[in-house]
DNA sequence: GCAATTTGCGGGAACGTTCCCATTACGGGA
DNA sequence: TCCCGTAATGGGAACGTTCCCGCAAATTGC
């Protein structure tokens, strides 16, 4: 690779001082206007680029965001990265991701590498982290929190309204005249918001004594098995609410091999709108939020911290979700 | 944010120079155990983290890849993205993705911005790029290209066989008695490979004057739409191939509702065996790429161009797909 | 026992920026 | 005419590393 030029370069050819075409290219206004053409013909004549790492030295931080999540292949997540990518571009800001997943070493071998780089802040959609982490872990560096409704206060927070979504989701279903429901609980570390919004919602329509609880492995398998454990005792519930959509695909195969029909004899919900749930072998009936927003927010409530060193108090943007009623539920069976 | 310590605050507390503090991190053996001890025990006392930007200032290269790709949400780039990302893990490169997608300004851009950063090496995961453009963007930087079989030989390759995978579906289905068939062609500029793939498997069977092709959006929502306007007119098809798993959901979606039935009246196959094509609703007869092993060996080959400076010319790793013969498919029938 | 080599360590330049301080040229007011 | 403010520019230090070079002490070879 040969040598990139200069800013020194780009001065010697221009006939000025680099403290000059360092001003010309960061637009200060002490320049005379034909300095400033000449600089900027010998930048292109020279075919100069940026030294972003010579920058980031001198100033101490880099013009970088971190990106952690636990599941980069999530498509939750990578939604979201397409907001935060869309926000970004243009303001001269990039973003490095950081897997947090185990095998490359959890989220805190994650975030080390991150600050490592002196990246001037972090994006934390990473459900698996906890507060007492975060807090351990961020140690001073601006950070937005995405998935945590109820983060400390010292935290930005975008995220969606998990509890409205359930909530959403159980009025629907009590609605169309359902009381015996079970839920597929996942049992993992996130969601945490859901379980507590469908707690609630249950609680809110006096049904909770009505509604059983199925700690479910958050994938098709898994909800495949936990409805069909379900078929298999006792009288089936009238509807089954999932913590995501993929849960409640794996939900509808165990349905259907045991001949019984969705909606018809049983209503199914899930949770995030994936592109899958629109396909009509599934149809599914779920709870949309605007991931692209949340992304987007993430990296605008970042930027506008870190860049306008913005010292009012963090705020909570909390995104109300949307109901997506399609042929998976229906009136419970007379 | 208050001041990180320094190689020199270590020095100080160690009682050492700043060089020698150098020496001990960089794991040199010209250092005797016992000011190694005394400086590693300063390291912790201070809380040092090294600076990447220093360093990479001083060597000219950041200890950073590029990877840029055109479609982030793609469940096939984010695979090959956990791959690249296991085999970085403990080797200190850090991954920058750039997003080359219109709405961030294009794979120029994504490039541009990446060699600001002074990368010392570029994975390029994206099939709108043409060969011109990544010569005159890559201009000496090494560069390891996934996706296009036939790169110029001046690039190191890691892709899958694509030609192999058609065979491997054509003969499948060759095998099972079909010979009307109809191809969904994706109008994009991806799966050139494949396309090429399945001309070629069809001349050799002989049967490319019974093989009709149609040009399809590669959405679940194309492969509805292409298969529709091809069950309308004329006799249909005995199997159908697609371009990718996702479009064949979507013919089966419309054959499904032509009230025929898959696989007794049409079989279909898919491409890329995403998770979805493994679900009973689907059940989809596909070609599987391991694309975590793409993305693994993208990283080994440019951090062993870059890390040892190999000079030895660039090769290229195709990896042969294997068919996953599923439910989709079937005999033709008689 | 003395020169030659090795070992261990420190000093300081360099990487490419930014930014603070000169320094010059030029008017205009006293 | 002199002084001083201002506009335009240049010089040089600093950011935190790496690495070359040099020097003293220790070790070796004769």
């Amino acid at each position: 690779m040969d040598k990139q030029p200069t800013i020194i370069d780009v001065a010697r050819v221009a006939g000025v001082s680099k403290a000059t075409v360092s001003r010309v290219l960061r637009g200060e206004d002490r320049v005379s206007d034909q300095t400033r053409s000449d600089v900027m013909k010998a930048v292109k004549k020279v075919g100069y680029r940026p030294n972003i790492v010579a920058r980031s030295l001198k100033e101490r931080v880099a013009s970088v965001f971190g990106f952690v999540t636990s599941d980069l292949s999530n498509p939750y997540y990578a939604d979201i990265l397409r907001g935060v990518y869309q926000a970004a571009a243009g303001t001269g800001f990039q973003i490095i991701i950081a897997s947090g997943d185990e095998s490359s070493g959890g989220a805190e071998a994650a975030i080390g590498a991150l600050r490592e780089f002196r990246v001037s802040g972090l994006i934390l959609a990473s459900p698996s982290l906890t507060m007492r982490q975060i807090a351990k872990l961020t140690d001073g560096l601006p950070a937005v929190i995405e998935g945590h409704a109820n983060a400390p206060a010292k935290f930005d927070v975008v995220t969606s309204d998990d509890i409205e979504g359930a909530r959403l989701l159980v009025d629907h279903l009590v609605q169309l005249g359902h009381r015996r429901m079970v839920v597929l609980e996942d049992t993992g570390l996130g969601g945490f918001d859901r379980l507590d919004g469908f707690a609630r919602a249950f609680k809110r329509a006096q049904l909770s004594s009505s509604v059983r609880h199925i700690p479910t492995v958050a994938t098709a398998e898994g909800g495949y098995e936990s409805m069909k454990a379900v078929l298999a005792r006792g009288k089936p519930p009238t509807a089954v609410l999932c913590d995501n959509d993929i849960m409640a695909v794996g939900a509808m195969s165990a349905i259907e091999e045991a001949n019984m029909s969705v909606p018809k004899d049983i209503s199914v919900t899930g949770f995030d709108d994936i592109a899958m749930a629109r396909l009509r072998q599934f149809d599914l009936t779920t709870v949309r939020q605007d991931r692209w927003a949340i992304g987007r927010l993430c990296f605008e409530v970042l930027h506008r911290r870190v860049q306008i060193e913005d010292k009012q108090l963090p705020g909570r943007i909390i995104l109300k979700p949307t109901l997506k009623v399609r042929g998976s539920t229906g009136p419970v069976r007379s």
